[in-house]
DNA sequence: CAGGATGTCTAGCGTTGCTAGGATGTGGCC
DNA sequence: GGCCACATCCTAGCAACGCTAGACATCCTG
């Protein structure tokens, strides 16, 4: 009775991955417009409703594709910031990867960081993935540092910007590496 | 025979901004996802159909909000620019300025820089009232400041960034100031 | 005063997110 | 083993969306 039991729930937990694998690919391949409840149903082969026996909505789906995607960010980060010993070339490498993601994968990227969300960022529930992110940027300024963290943030949020104003096209792409090196250099050198 | 054409087009002309101030309106009061078509149409006393006599779709009728809105953030930016006749001072205003806007009007901020638009910002044919935006970020750097211009476009980035982050709930509001000050900091005493 | 152009509305198409209610089939109990 | 109860899943449909075709009315022109 258990067993059974057990194996219903570990094909349910399968087949959550899988609806968020598919809304993921969907939506990396033709974008979130392309994602509606009916093609997302047709491509993991069952019924609408069945959706919603997962997730309460369109919405949450988007959520825990996001969420996904924070674990990704965080491998990246911390890929280029530990193969780069000095301080500011990790902070350099750390804000490419940044970008890099963005760019290679709009989609999860506004799923995490424009479509409406309630996930809170500086906050105590913040899903550890997304601090451990958070925590990239901090570790790329000296420990003796009082305001790495405002640091972190605010350059974050300058990347965030480049970020979403390239992928809509509202400034263009090819100065992209003096912005980054600006940006950087201003950001290394400051008082702490 | 002239003059009643000219009668009419003066009213479709009013009736073209009355539109564009209708869904201006109902954006702020309750976001754009508010904003249909039927409402709009509601509350301009006409049809459905009419609106598309006057724009090609829901997306053109975001589009004339938007352009709406670069104007006044210039005069904006200007007003803070000019009324702080140094330049650390002056592009603290700014900052400020732009930062107010946007939390005080985010739905007019979203339909100017976060919803897709096919305007783009450093080309020949973007809208002066945008160019203006963009020239008084430029003015808050020393004229022999020979990358200016790149030092303009990374602070707006920047100030997008914090602004998006906000407006989603991701970065708590509270600490804006000091976010405020370290950013001005950092980019006013930069080498050119 | 008739004819044609212009302007506006009603009605409807296809699609969206989401849900109610019935059919199907499996698991546990006597 | 037979039956009931429960869980699972699908068909069908709702209201609302952006958008459009075609009928109706209104006004200027000759």
């Amino acid at each position: 009775m258990s067993v059974i039991k057990a194996r219903r729930e570990r094909e349910r937990a399968q087949r959550h991955q899988l609806i968020i694998t598919a809304a993921r690919e969907l939506a990396e391949a033709e974008g979130w417009e392309a994602v509606t409840t009916r093609r997302l149903a047709e491509r993991v082969e069952y019924s609408q409703p069945v959706l919603y026996s997962h997730f309460s909505g369109k919405d949450a789906i988007v959520r825990a594709v996001a969420i996904d995607g924070f674990g990704e960010l965080a491998a990246h980060l911390r890929r280029a910031r530990l193969a780069n010993p000095e301080l500011r070339q990790a902070l350099h490498a750390a804000c490419r990867a940044y970008l890099d993601f963005a760019t290679e994968r709009p989609a999860l990227y506004q799923a995490m960081f424009v479509m409406p969300t309630d996930v809170k960022f500086a906050h105590a529930e913040t899903p550890p993935p997304l601090r451990a992110c958070f925590d990239e940027f901090v570790g790329c300024f000296r420990p003796d540092n009082a305001r790495r963290e405002l640091f972190a943030e605010v350059i974050w949020s300058a990347l965030h910007g480049i970020a979403t104003l390239s992928a809509s096209g509202r400034i263009p792409l090819d100065i992209q590496d003096e912005r980054l090196d600006f940006l950087v250099t201003q950001f290394i050198d400051a008082p702490s």
